[in-house]
DNA sequence: CCAGGGCCGGGAAAATTTCACGACGTTGCA
DNA sequence: TGCAACGTCGTGAAATTTTCCCGGCCCTGG
C-alpha cells in the first residue's frame, strides 16, 4: 500500500524539490500541492491524503493556523511540518497547533524521509537541531514567547511582526479590530513589554522574527 | 553545447528542487552543489561553471558577499540570485553586487528557466514581482533615514529603538516629554511609516539598529 | 535685515491602549 | 456527571498617546 501526501509550500520550485525527494521512496505518493493555508485546507477536505507536509511562512493565513483548521477538521489528521525555522518557538507552536513532526530545510533529506515515515507510523518526529534547541531553552528556562502566549496570541503576534495593522490582522483572522487590540495588549502584558518597539526586539532576540525576513517598504 | 550549472543552496531539498525543474530543460546541465557562500566560491574556481544560480541567505558569507567574490575572480562570471526576498533593497545589492539576475522563489519554475536562458545569452534576467517592487521603491522611494533626518530627530530614533521610554528620553535630552512625543510623530512621518513596529523594521533594514545590539533590556 | 530651517513645547481633537466585564465553548478533572 | 479553568471574542468607558496646528526662539546664509 502507497501513503498518499499532500505538499504544501508557496514556493513551487521548493515543492519539486521534495517531490523529487519522497518519490524515490518506494511507498509514497504526491497526490497534491497547495501554496498557501486555505488551499491546503481545502485540498485536504477534498482528497484526504495520509499525510501533509507543510510550510509554516505562507502568505494570508501561516502555517500553524492552517495545521489548526485541519485537525479541527479531522482529528487524526498527520501533519509534518517543514520549515526553514529553526526555532524552538516555532516547533512548539507548530506541535502545539497539532503538528506531528517538525523538521527543518536545513535537514538532509534522509531525514525528511525519515520523518515521514516516523509520522506515517503514528510516531511523533522532531529533527535533531530541533531537539537540540528545545533541550536549550528548557535549560536556559527563559520564558519564551512561545511558552506564555496562546496559539491565538502567538499567531497575532506574528501577524503584528510582519507590518500588518491592526485592522487588516481583524481581516485576515475574522474577528473585529478591537479583539486584536485586546491581543495586542494582552500579549505585550504577557511578555512583560511596554512598548511595540521592545515587543519586536524581544521577538527578534527569540528568533520569531529575522532580519532576513524584512518585508518589503 | 550545453551549459554547467553550480546550484547554491543551504537547503539541499530546495537544491534538489532547482535541479528537478533545471534537467528537464535541454541544454542544462547540474555539475555542482554548494551550501554556503565559502564552498560556492571554491566549487566556481574548480569547476568553472557557465551560470551560478544562488540564494542570499545562507549560514557565514551571505550570498551577497559570494556573488561579489566570485565577481571578483572571475569579472564574467555569470549569476543569477533565486532567492525568497521579495524585496527591491535586496535586489538592488544583489545586482550592486555584481549578480546578472534576480528572481524570487515564489516565481513559477518557467520564470526561472527563462532567467537562466535569458542570463546565459547575455541579458539581464528580473523576475515580474521584482520588477514591480523596483519601481514602486522608486515612486514612493523608501527614504533613507539618516538623509531626511535633522541629527536632533535622528538622536531620538535611535533612544527610542535603545528601548528608552519617552520620559526617559525626555529626561536624557533635557527637553519635554511632548517634545519627544512629537519628534517620534515627526520621525514616523517623515520614514513613511505608520507603527513603531515598522519603524523597528526599517531601522533594522537600514542597519541603525543591528541585531547585535540586542542585549538583554 | 529677512527668509528659512531646526528646535522646543502648548492645546485640543482623534486615535489607541488599557482595564473591567460578560458570554460562550472546550478541556480536564474530581 | 458536574464544575472549575481557560481560551476566545467582544463591548464599553476611562486613561493615555498620537497627531495636527500653532507660535516662539535661535541660528545661518543671502
Amino acid at each position: 500500500m502507497t501513503a498518499t501526501i499532500l505538499l504544501v509550500d508557496d514556493h513551487s520550485v521548493v515543492r519539486e524539490g521534495y517531490r523529487s525527494v519522497l518519490e524515490k521512496q518506494p511507498g509514497l505518493r504526491v497526490i497534491a500541492e497547495a501554496g498557501d493555508g486555505a488551499e491546503a485546507y481545502r485540498l485536504f477536505k477534498s482528497e484526504a491524503p495520509d499525510l501533509v507536509i507543510m510550510d509554516l511562512s505562507m502568505p494570508g493565513i501561516g502555517g500553524v493556523e492552517a495545521v489548526r483548521r485541519i485537525r479541527q477538521w479531522d482529528k487524526a489528521a498527520k501533519i509534518l511540518v517543514f520549515t526553514m525555522h529553526g526555532n524552538a518557538g516555532f516547533a512548539v507552536q507548530a506541535i502545539r497547533a497539532g503538528a506531528r513532526g517538525y523538521v527543518t530545510k536545513t535537514s538532509p533529506p534522509e531525514t525528511l524521509v525519515r520523518a515521514v515515515m516516523d509520522v506515517l507510523a503514528g510516531k511523533i518526529a522532531i529533527s535533531p537541531d530541533i531537539d537540540h534547541e528545545l533541550a536549550l531553552s528548557r535549560i536556559s528556562g527563559e520564558s519564551s514567547a512561545a511558552d506564555v502566549l496562546t496559539p491565538r496570541e502567538f499567531e497575532v503576534l506574528r501577524l503584528l511582526l510582519a507590518e500588518n495593522t491592526t485592522e487588516e490582522i481583524a481581516e485576515t483572522l475574522h474577528v473585529s479590530p478591537k479583539t486584536v487590540a485586546n491581543l495586542h495588549s494582552l500579549i505585550k502584558d504577557k511578555l512583560g513589554v511596554g512598548s511595540d518597539i521592545e515587543l519586536v526586539r524581544l521577538a527578534l532576540r527569540q528568533g520569531i522574527l529575522t532580519q532576513l525576513d524584512l518585508g518589503d517598504a
